[in-house]
DNA sequence: CCGTGCTAAGTTTTT
DNA sequence: CTTAGCACGG
């Protein structure tokens, strides 16, 4: 191959000694901004061009398809190879084609489906029925994400130890839905891991082929880790071959999902010998954002310690306003949104923020209030529609019959009078005679079984149905297969014949599902079905991001990893939202959240606009929340507080269906002046001690006031507390650990 | 067996 | 305030 040169003169020192370091373990200690993906493209050129290795010798591993396509056009580019030549992937899409390749060994068949979250507690609800376990959604989701976090350090249903009842059933439910996934051939997310990880443990020819195979590892987000992906990433990387890992232990946002922040902190005990290079020149935002955040994450006790800086200028303080009511803020969003986009910011340059998707909801409102065009990430996902899912569903029982979630799914779907009663006889058939319910359906409309005349015929038109499709399914276009069965199922007809809205918006979603197939089709022509319903499995909104277009864009804070924008708009900055209330307790969930609120921060490349709402609603009923104690973390001189500055009420919209006429420039209130005493004080009571009724409680919103009652216990507890001079409030009370 | 209407419960964050 | 699950009548 060519040995061009690379041209490093763009890396600054730190950066080239990570791009051009040897094949020691190396970490790299990347702060936001500092050009991490530059770093880790510019090293996998570097190794192509410098090194001799060749370019199917490096597997780079990501935790986003998105960041996967970016880093696979970046390095393609610089290498001057083209993108297609680098095996680059999330590691749910590498562990997917090492299980599609040598699954059979752990008794899979290359076309398994990959079952999410919805998939795993409908097939674990028959699970526990069949255990004579409850089978309420509550309580099957609570052994559902006991299991993942079993499946997230890396324990199978035979190495976990159960210490109290429910993980005891936990157990017992994990052992079935494993056998009964195998059954159906199907692995959920956690399986693409937990099955690799067997894989290479147990067999050591694969492991000794991959080895072979690969001799640089790359890993971006390493922070984000978590013990399965450690393991399979210690097997992968042997002795003999190179790991390079590039993270920030200040961007760990993923410990609910077993993300493991203790595997970027060990990396030298882990790897004797390695090599740590720091990045913390920021090309990215102004220097008062970066004390800001800087501010912010110095208050976590869990972290290595870098500091972030720009050679650039100190630019504008980031301001703080605070609103009434969740409305007034969301308007203030949108206005601001408005004003920035006006003022030359290109929409998508411009973001809105917030700690949870049921935040968007007033921003929102207000944007379309506005007539300004926004895209929300996250939330629904597009896939998770339910006529999406039935038709995937459709298309998925064709490429696997054996899979009874389904089969569940769409055996009614449209209406065919297949009830309950049929379901339960038919499920008893399969279980007596062994074969999925798709089986027992051909039996059932043979004769065998007690299912009443019309649902036995029924049933054999179904199982008729899909065998038909079957039989083209492996040359057919995936787009003209589910047309086809949409409309020979009577599926479409269905919705047609509703005649609502409702039906109308989803039949335009299954046209949106069919041209993304037929996009799918054009970029990937030798895809199979197979490999259609892997995409559609492991998508995510923000994957779709390139076509945001004119639009501005709304996500969590979760979602905005990775990613950078003008100008940030962080709303609901309050006590129990930002920081969420379930994170309060605990200080590394504390933690945690506070390296949330430095990811959104370092977001921006020059303005931050903060928010909080004094009363918001939550199931309908309003609370009223303290500011956010990240506030009082970022030093009160890199912060406007708005002297008397306050938005524009909305001009009147033109009349028509977005028009809601309880909204009127009256209902508007502008943002008020805070002062130094408005931000927040964390005076709370401890738990230990209680609330009293008579009390004096000290509120940074409205001062100090009386305690009249105190409603339940722990960190819900409710406080009813009466201000002199805003009448009675609710406050969810908040227990703070002691520093 | 199907649709309607009621009640209860629920919200972190997502590959 | 929404949605999912369930009881009832047709």
């Amino acid at each position: 191959m060519s040995r061009g040169a690379i041209d490093l003169s763009r890396l600054n020192p730190a950066q080239r000694e990570a791009a051009c370091a040897g094949d020691a373990p190396l970490l790299v200690l990347a702060g936001a901004g500092t050009g991490k993906t530059t770093v880790i493209t510019y090293r996998i050129a570097w190794l192509m061009a410098e090194a001799g290795v060749r370019p199917d010798q490096i597997l780079a591993v990501t935790f986003t398809n998105k960041a996967a396509k970016e880093m696979r056009a970046r390095a393609g580019e610089l290498s001057g190879l083209g993108p297609s030549a680098l095996d680059i992937g999330t590691f749910h899409g590498t562990c997917g084609r090492l299980l599609r390749r040598h699954g059979h060994l752990l008794g899979l068949d290359r076309h398994f489906l990959i079952y999410d979250a919805d998939d795993q507690v409908s097939l674990m609800r028959r699970c526990c029925a069949d255990l004579g376990f409850d089978a309420q959604t509550a309580f099957v989701r609570r052994l559902r994400s006991k299991i993942e976090s079993w499946k997230n350090q890396g324990l199978g249903p035979g190495e976990v130890t159960p210490f109290d009842d429910d993980a005891f059933r936990a157990a017992k439910l994990y052992g079935l839905y494993e056998k009964r996934c195998l059954e159906a051939n199907a692995v959920d997310f956690g399986d693409m891991l937990l099955h690799t990880l067997t894989l290479l443990r147990r067999h050591d020819a694969v492991r000794h082929e991959l080895r072979g195979r690969w001799s640089h590892i790359l890993v971006d987000e390493y922070q984000d880790t978590n013990r399965v992906q450690y393991e399979v990433l210690r097997q992968l990387a042997g002795p003999e071959q190179s790991l390079t890992v590039v993270g920030d232990d200040d961007q760990s946002i993923y410990r609910w999902r077993g993300a493991d922040i203790g595997n970027i902190l060990r990396f030298e005990n882990d790897f004797p010998g390695a090599v740590v290079v720091r990045l913390e020149l920021n090309y990215r935002s102004t220097q008062n954002i970066l004390s800001a955040a800087n501010a912010v994450i110095a208050h976590n006790a869990a972290r290595k310690g870098k500091t972030l800086y720009t050679e650039g200028d100190a630019g504008e303080p980031l301001t703080l306003r605070l609103y009434d009511s969740e409305r007034d803020e969301g308007e203030a969003v949108a206005y601001g949104i408005e004003e920035t986009v006006a003022g030359g910011v290109a929409p998508s340059e411009v973001v809105a923020l917030y700690r949870t998707n049921a935040q968007s909801r007033p921003i929102e409102d207000a944007l379309r209030r506005r007539r300004i065009a926004y895209a929300v990430y996250g939330g629904i996902r597009f896939y998770d529609r339910r006529e999406i899912r039935d038709s995937l569903a459709y298309l998925r029982l064709i490429n696997n019959p054996r899979s009874d979630v389904d089969f569940l799914r769409v055996v009614n779907a449209p209406a065919r009078g297949i009830g309950k009663t049929s379901l339960e006889r038919l499920a008893a058939l399969a279980g007596e005679r062994g074969v999925a319910l798709f089986d027992a359906a051909r039996l059932a409309s043979a004769g065998a079984g007690k299912i009443g005349g019309r649902q036995r015929k029924q049933l054999g038109a179904f199982a008729q149905l899909i065998d038909d499709m079957r039989e083209h399914a492996a040359d057919a276009h995936p787009g003209r297969l589910l047309e086809e069965i949409l409309e020979t199922s009577g599926y479409r007809a269905a919705l047609r014949q509703e005649g609502t809205e409702e039906a109308q918006d989803r039949l335009d979603n299954i046209d949106e599902l069919l041209q993304a197939i037929d996009e799918y089709v054009a970029l990937a022509p030798e895809a199979s079905l197979t490999d259609f319903l892997e995409e559609a499995a492991l998508a995510t909104d923000v994957d779709q991001m390139a076509d945001a277009g004119e639009s501005v864009s709304l996500m969590t804070l979760h979602s905005a990893k990775g990613l950078e924008f003008h100008t940030v708009f962080l709303a609901g900055m309050e006590e129990g939202v930002f920081p969420h209330r379930r994170s309060v307790d605990e200080r590394a969930a504390l933690e945690e959240e506070r390296r949330l609120c430095y990811v959104g921060l370092t977001r921006a490349k020059r303005r931050v606009h903060l928010s909080a709402a004094r009363r918001r609603f939550t199931f309908g009923e309003a609370t009223y929340s303290n500011l956010s104690r990240f506030l009082a973390e970022i030093p009160s001189e890199l912060l406007d507080l708005g002297a008397g500055a306050s938005p524009r009420p909305t001009p009147a919209p033109a009349r028509d269906a977005d028009w809601d006429p309880a909204f009127d420039d009256a209902a508007f209130t502008p943002a008020p002046t805070l002062g130094a005493g408005d931000l927040p004080v964390h005076r709370e009571e401890r738990s230990g001690g209680g609330f009293q009724p008579g009390m004096t409680v000290f509120h940074a919103t409205f001062g100090e006031g009386t305690l009249i009652a105190v409603d339940g216990s722990g960190p819900r507890q409710k406080l009813v507390v009466e201000f002199p001079e805003e009448g009675r409030k609710t406050i969810v009370a908040r227990f703070v650990e002691p520093r």
